[in-house]
DNA sequence: CACCTCGTGTGAGATATCTCATATACAGTA
DNA sequence: TACTGTATATGAGATATCTCACACGAGGTG
């Protein structure tokens, strides 16, 4: 993890991003930028944040840890969206933790200096809503299409979303917990895959060898829905 | 559908629900109070609703059509919640419609008078925020749980929710659909449940004979996961 | 009335998915 | 070293769920 602040390179990225025209105050001075290797921790458990964050590149996953101390896969994150919103609103059920899948570069507001301002600012609010709007839209609609679609298409769309660089290797109690299977039968489709000649296994997991046979796999679940994506990104302005 | 205004059954709401404490402004001018009878539309199809609602009282459930035509029911409404926030919002991803399923009442803020406040309003828009978050969380850790375990229990739960005073009459189409699950399959357990005596055939539905058992398949999925509905509403105030 | 659509209801066979049992490999730790 | 936990891996049999094919009744419409 690298933070800048006050460098030319969080100027660059202010400016790709628009980001402070969310807000009606002047964020410049609470604006860090923020990179993150892939694994590293963006949000840890039990932790609150220090930063509302806001992913300008990259791509991370989401785990809640459950009363029963499993730490389960729920979700993805795509750039650009919001990471720690729900704790800046203090909605707190469970403890999450966001992990970076790739390399991520995130902008962060220093909660500590203007948490009040965010929750008193109209425009950001009126943002973060839509946000949250649209993000449960797309649950709400996934939601009735991944519980139809058997798990060789749910897979295959998982496959795609988690492997970076076409390399996949999510542990499988992770991914079986995440699509809702067993692991056992898991790994049925996963060397159903292999067999295919859609994956191939290397030493730290599979390889995507057959990248168009996945994403048809995943199309069919996407026509006569107009659903893009089955996750929560924010591509949709207001 | 009776609408009031200026009418001291308002006051009466307006005073029981704190509903004025969510806004800035003095929304009092713009709020009505209204009823509706079971199986009214709160909000229509297609159309951009005239109020945004605030279920004071009652159940609701919504629906979407989809691409293809087909009206899929999507998700159930406990009072307290907002109806209409979406299309306030302006995420308006498909045509939804939200259907009373016992009679409802809701207070109702004329948009036409106050769009424009409301998308301004810090103290509503935090509010509105915190409700969605809630709302995602809810959807987040149901999604997980709702994969999980069979039919049944899934029945069970769907059954208590749609059966107001213990009548169940939902088409089993609809059912199906939201269930996740073929229509045979559905008829299957249905069957079944009315062998094992939890529901009896009546004219035009079914009849819940044993609402322990039904309580029991429920809570079933709920262990091990604190989440007290499967469904949105808004009892987690901020 | 004939005809259509739609919701209900049933049966039989195919698939998807689960449960349980078991084996191996690796990492931590007493 | 032995012990423990965790992830990977595979097999066999049990259930849950799907697909397809069909029959019946109610309501609308020509």
């Amino acid at each position: 993890m690298r933070i800048l602040h006050n460098h030319p390179e969080v100027q660059n990225a202010l400016s790709k991003s628009n980001f402070l025209d969310i807000f009606t105050f002047d964020a410049e001075a609470y604006v860090k930028l923020i990179h993150f290797d892939a694994d590293d921790e963006i949000t840890k458990e039990g932790e609150v944040p220090e930063y509302l964050f806001y992913l300008v590149s990259g791509q991370a996953k989401l785990f809640i840890t459950l009363p029963n101390g499993k730490r389960t896969l729920i979700d993805f994150f795509n750039a650009p969206c919001f990471i720690g919103e729900m704790e800046l609103l203090a909605v707190h059920t469970h403890s999450r933790s966001v992990q970076a899948l790739v390399p991520c570069v995130c902008l962060a507001l220093s909660l500590d200096g203007c948490r009040e301002q965010l929750l008193s600012d109209a425009r950001f609010l009126r943002t973060l809503s839509t946000y949250l709007g649209n993000k449960n839209m797309r649950n709400v609609a996934s939601l009735a299409e991944t519980k139809t679609y058997p798990l060789p298409n749910r897979l295959a769309s998982f496959i795609l979303l988690a492997a970076p660089n076409g390399h996949y290797r999510e542990m499988h109690g992770n991914a079986a917990e995440y699509l809702g299977v067993t692991y056992r039968h898991l790994l049925y489709v996963l060397a159903d895959f292999v067999k295919k000649g859609y994956l191939g296994k290397s030493s730290s997991g599979y390889t995507i060898l057959n990248k168009e046979a996945l994403i048809k796999l995943t199309q069919a679940m996407h026509t006569g829905l107009s659903v893009s994506s089955l996750f929560a990104n924010m591509d949709t302005k207001e």
